[in-house]
DNA sequence: TTGTAAGCGTTATCAT
DNA sequence: ATGATAACGCTTACAA
C-alpha cells in the first residue's frame, strides 16, 4: 500500500503537492501534475480514507438503528435514508437493535464514538436521556418512535388517529365487541394505537374490555390462539391488528375463525389475499426520507430553528377483510 | 470533547498511561487508575474511535452490498451478516448497489478505501476483475451470485438444479409448453435457472421455445401481460417464475389466468395464498451466515486453504399453484 | 506554483 | 509502574 509520501518521493515533489493533485487543486503546473499522477499510477496508489476521516475529525457516515432490518417496514426506512445520504456522499451504517432493549444503549454508543455524521434512530426503548451529551454534536433523529426523556426530531405517523379511524369504522359495520392485536405493550407506536382504539370505542360510548386485548401475537401459533379466543360466543365480532407483523401472523387464522378484520400498516400482497386485509397504510420511506433529510439541514446550518415533531398522516385502505365473510 | 491528552493533564499523569487505564493493562497502580478514571469522569471523556481505528490502520467494519435491501432475500442476507459481525465486535456498512450495474464498481471502490475489515458482494454486475487488487489486501466473499473474471469465495444456491426439478415438477404435471418469467436476462442467478429450465425440457425431450420466455416482469402490469401471452391457446399451459419478485407481482393475474405456477424463492404469505403457491425455497440468511463465517477465517487464517466455491441446495416445496386449477 | 511544519487522537517502542 | 517520543497518512496554515 503505497502512502502519499511514496508517491511525493517518487515524482519528486513534497507530499502537499500530491494532495493538491489529488483534490483537484488548480495551483499544480500541468508538467507537475502529470508527474505526479503518473507515479501514483505506477505505484497504484489508493488514498486511505482512514486518514482523511481521522484529520477531518468527522466520518462520512450515517447511522441507521432500527429494531430488525428484514421487517419490510424498516427496511423501507433504511432504504430511505440511504438514498439520500448517498446524494451526500455518506455512507449508511446499519445497526439491529433486535427487541431486546438492553442492547440499544451500548450498541449505540459504541457508533457514535465513530463521530458519524448524523444517526436515524427508530428506538426499543423509552428512555434516552443517555444521547444527550450526543446530541449536542451530532444531529439525531428519530423515526416512528419518540424518544422518550430527550428533545429530538421525530418523525412519527399518526398512530393514534389512524387507530381511532380503524376502529371506527368497524364499529361502523355495527360491531360493538373488537379485539385488539399487538405485538408488546411497551413499545411506544402500540400504546399510541391502543389509545386510539380506546379514544374510538369511548367516542361511540362502548365500554373496553381488557380480555379482548392480545399481545404478543407476532407468531402464527400465538394469533392463532389470540383470535379463537376473539371468536368465542362472548369473545368480539371483529378485529383490530394494531401492527403489520400481527396482521400477517393472524391471515392464517382467518380461515379457522372468519372475523372482520382491520389491520395497522400495510404489507406486501395485502390486497391479493383472501380476504384481502383493509389496512391502515402508512409510508416508512417518507419516515427515513424526512429524517434523513433534516440531519443534512441540522448539519448545515446548526442554528436553525425547526419544528421538532412531524407527523405523518395515514389513511385506511378499505378491502375486503373489514366485512363479515358471508 | 475532551481528548486523552487533556485526561492526562487533568489526572496529572502522561497520556500512555490514560490509554493504559483505558485498555485494561494491569501495569498501572491502583490510585493512579482511580485518579485517571475521576479525570475522565470529570471531563465526560469518550474515547474517539476514529483515532484508534486510524492507528490500527483497519476499520472495524464489514461491507455488504447487495442490489436492494427492501427485498426480503437480500435483507436476510444483510440480517445475517450483521449478526455474524457483530459477534465480532464489527459494525456492518450497507451498500445498495440498485439495479444500475454502472454504479457497483464506483461504490464498491469507495467504501474499500476505507479499509474495511471484509465486504460481502451479491454483485450486479459480471466483471469483477477491478476488485483484484483489493482482494488480495482484504477478505471479499461474494453471495447469491458468483464472481466474473475473479477467483474469490463464493456462497450461491443451486439455481440450476432447483430450476430443474421446478420444470420437471411441472411437466410431472402432465404440462409440456412450460413458460419461463423472469426478472432480467443478465442476472448471474437467472442465467443459471434458465439453464435449468431448458435442460429439464431437453431431459424431458421437450423443444425450447423462446417465445415462452418472459423477462423484465417484476411489476404486476407487466407480469400481467406476459401471464396473459402465455395463457393463449397457441401458448403455455403452466409457468415457471424465476425469481421471487416475479412470482408476487404474476400473482394478483392468476385470477385471471389461472395457470399452474411454480416459483423460484419462497416468500411470506406464499402458503396463505388462493392458491398456495408451489416454490422452490432457498436459504438466504445461510448465505449470509457462511459468508461473514468465512471472513472472519480468512482474516484469522490468511494463508488457510479453503474451498472457493458452496453451493447450497435448494427444496422444492410443494403447494396448491402448481395444480390445474379445476 | 511549490514546500515546510505542525497537528488531528491514539498507541507502540523503548526508556527509566 | 510510568513516561518521552515517534508514528499512523493526510491536510491546513503559512512561507518562500
Amino acid at each position: 500500500m503505497a502512502t502519499m509520501r511514496e508517491v511525493a518521493v517518487a515524482a519528486g515533489v513534497s507530499p502537499k503537492t500530491v494532495s493538491r493533485v489529488l483534490n483537484d487543486d488548480p495551483h499544480v503546473s500541468p508538467e507537475t501534475r502529470l508527474r505526479v499522477e503518473e507515479s501514483m499510477q505506477e505505484l497504484a496508489y489508493v488514498p486511505n480514507a482512514l486518514a482523511t476521516t481521522f484529520r477531518s475529525g468527522r466520518s462520512p457516515v450515517v447511522g441507521v438503528a432500527v429494531p430488525d432490518i428484514v421487517d419490510p417496514f424498516f427496511a423501507a426506512i433504511v432504504n430511505a435514508v440511504e438514498e439520500r445520504a448517498l446524494a451526500e456522499d455518506l455512507s449508511t451504517l446499519v445497526i439491529s437493535l433486535g427487541h431486546d432493549p438492553a442492547r440499544e444503549r451500548a450498541v449505540l454508543e459504541s457508533v457514535l464514538r465513530r463521530q458519524l455524521s448524523g444517526l436515524v434512530v427508530a428506538p426499543t426503548t423509552t428512555d434516552h436521556a443517555y444521547l444527550e451529551p450526543w446530541a449536542a454534536r451530532i444531529p439525531i433523529a428519530f423515526v416512528d418512535r419518540a424518544p422518550g426523556r430527550l428533545v429530538a426530531d421525530t418523525f412519527i405517523h399518526d398512530d393514534r388517529g389512524g387507530a381511532h379511524s380503524a376502529t371506527t369504522h368497524l364499529i361502523g359495520h355495527g360491531h360493538t365487541r373488537i379485539g385488539f392485536l399487538a405485538e408488546s405493550a411497551d413499545t411506544p407506536t402500540i400504546v399510541e394505537r391502543l389509545e386510539g382504539y380506546r379514544s374510538a370505542l369511548a367516542d361511540a360510548g362502548l365500554p373496553f374490555d381488557a380480555s379482548l386485548v392480545h399481545f404478543g401475537a407476532t407468531t402464527r401459533p400465538v394469533a392463532a390462539a389470540a383470535l379463537e379466543a376473539l371468536a368465542r360466543p362472548d369473545g368480539a365480532t371483529a378485529v383490530f391488528s394494531a401492527d403489520a407483523r400481527c396482521t400477517m401472523a393472524a391471515v392464517p387464522a382467518l380461515k379457522a375463525h372468519p372475523l372482520p378484520l382491520v389491520g395497522f400498516g400495510d404489507f406486501p400482497l395485502a390486497d391479493v389475499l383472501t380476504p384481502s386485509i383493509t389496512v391502515v397504510a402508512h409510508d416508512p420511506a417518507a419516515l427515513g426520507r424526512l429524517a434523513a433529510e433534516r440531519l443534512v439541514e441540522r448539519a448545515a446550518h446548526p442554528e436553525r430553528r425547526l419544528r421538532r415533531r412531524t407527523v405523518l398522516p395515514v389513511t385506511l385502505i378499505e378491502r375486503e377483510s373489514c366485512r363479515t365473510p358471508v
